[in-house]
DNA sequence: CTGAAAGCGCTAACAA
DNA sequence: TTGTTAGCGCTTTCAG
């Protein structure tokens, strides 16, 4: 649409070279105040506006980060596109999104990450799930800078963003065996952005901690990350079944254990208590209000992009594999005292 | 990072001129089978992936659409991403997402635009939001083919999807008032994917067909998108009102004013009604169920883009602004009879 | 401090 | 059917 207006106009118009033109639209120190204001005005006057295309053929540089997920993490993805979004446009980051496992037409991830090699993005934001290793080796495969949330990694220009899944799960564990309580049951979907194995091994150290056995074929169920599904699953699960705690790995499946206990009469929480995780709107709204456990998920985008614009620009790295803190929220699912 | 392989490469390694190899790679019939597949051979070999940013440079086309949108309007925005996504892999465009209204740094929209005029971005998805006069002036400044989301436009290169708001309105507000049900309470956010104005229009013309008047002034409350924010606020306005209807704009404030309510002593459905938009999950989980109008906003990514396509392929269009159905999902927040 | 000129990797006439 | 060549709009030496 249209003739944009380039680089040889403005310097037409202001009566000098490109090259000038280049170095005042770069912000280079050599230009004299003058020649540059003449350049300013022009720039002003034609509204000229830089092709970014142009510059990245120029420099081999895109300034714009990939970041690639299945449609079915969105749910936690969504949550850390604020702070993706906020940071990349302070660092003058554009950022494409890639996504995965949509519906119909196949979609692998070799596809997907060799479209983000052809756009040449400068790093990529990888999300922890199933087909995470096959990912990593992809990128490491076209050497493209990369970080991933939600599980740790190492490796050359690679960093992670990540909660300590162990560490969450052994606590809320760890504080009910203490109090004899240990009929547990541990809920998960398939994906999940926080490592569903990590947060196992965690519940599992709790148990060994008291000499007793956790076990994993009957105290993990999978489920649906869909509410539709989930809540009939648990309405027929809780007509024959109660435990001490359901512990889940996000909120919306938790609610869905929540509404079924008390649809099959289970008193919710003095009969039976529910933790959630990720501290999301679900957990406010639920009734009674969900116990969660709240990850910083905005600051978890934001601190992504930061690493990777650290490693692109290969700046001094403290740590390339961080922690970020999490936080135990009591409400309504679970008893006063605990 | 590394060389990339570039068209030269190719060239060499299959012992042809780079016009052909650029021919094979974008599917010209001329080219004889035989050097297709010596070329075809030497791209495998070398893992040949075509720049993307010098064709872009080449064609004056990126095959990229962008989204631009304030991260309040995010919550709306999200269930449309799958759509967008989906269609445009199936299309072969790129998305990126540009958002304003983020914390601190003042980021007018002004300078969202621009980011996108620098992009060469070949078209941008628009949704609606306070801004939205200022940010289709600005496309069409630039010249940026566009289609807004949520909102009629009219304009060259410019098409838009959403959803009969007046009409919308005007049926819930009609089945109440052909009741004898005349206190009706509208909530709504100041962001909104729904055209909340045109909203207010179709509750006046449903008032106005009963010889009524519906006072906007006391009849409709504004709120905050933040459950936060919005539930205290409910919970001190309904300890001292009642109404037969209360119709948001959104579920999320529908499930603040159900649990404030509830909170209050009030009984839902039996003495007041709730009615959401959106059918997301909130209505789904809230308790009890939240009636709610669905609209298919997966489709509406989807359609939005393949609208933009159209336009940017000059492709014929039957109609530039297309009206989605909605539907009225009802469950346990209305009366049975209702 | 400024200009000339050589790319960046690819597409698209135009010739052959 | 294939090769040659001139850009696309910008950055970046290298001279001056």
């Amino acid at each position: 649409m249209g003739k944009n207006v380039t680089i040889y106009d403005v310097a037409r118009e202001a009566g000098v070279s490109l090259a000038t033109v280049s170095r005042v639209i770069n912000g280079s120190s050599v230009v004299k105040p003058k020649t540059r204001d003449k350049v300013l005005e022009a720039i002003q006057r034609l509204d000229f506006k830089p092709n970014q295309i142009a510059r990245g053929l120029a420099t081999s540089k895109t300034t714009t980060i990939a970041i690639v997920f299945p449609q079915s993490l969105f749910a936690h993805v969504k949550d850390m596109i604020g702070g993706i979004g906020d940071t990349s446009r302070r660092l003058d980051y554009s950022v494409s999104i890639y996504t995965t496992d949509e519906i119909g037409d196949g979609n692998p991830i070799e596809t997907v990450i060799e479209k983000v090699v052809k756009s040449r993005a400068d790093g990529v934001i990888l999300f922890n799930n199933e087909e995470i290793e096959k990912e990593i080796t992809l990128v490491n495969k076209y050497k493209i800078p990369a970080v991933v949330i939600g599980t740790r990694v190492t490796g050359d220009y690679m960093g992670s963003i990540f909660a300590d899944a162990k560490k969450i799960a052994y606590e809320v564990v760890d504080r009910y065996l203490a109090q004899d309580k240990s009929d547990i049951l541990f809920v998960s979907p398939k994906q999940n952005l926080i490592n569903v194995e990590e947060m196992i091994v965690g519940i599992q150290e709790a148990y060994q901690k008291y000499h007793m056995n956790f076990d994993a074929t009957k105290q993990v169920v999978r489920t649906s990350s869909h509410y539709e599904k989930s809540y009939p699953q648990f309405l027929e699960y809780f007509k024959n079944h109660k435990h001490d705690l359901v512990f889940t790995s996000y909120d919306k499946e938790a609610v869905a254990v929540v509404n079924a206990a008390i649809d099959n009469g289970i008193q919710v929480p003095d009969e039976m208590d529910v933790i959630g995780m990720m501290n999301t709107s679900y957990a406010l709204i639920c009734r009674p209000s969900l116990t969660s456990i709240h990850v910083p998920v905005y600051d978890m985008g934001a601190l992504a992009v930061r690493l990777l614009t650290k490693i692109l620009n290969e700046e001094e790295i403290e740590d390339k594999a961080v922690v970020i803190q999490h936080l135990l929220m009591p409400r309504d699912t679970t008893k006063k005292d605990f």
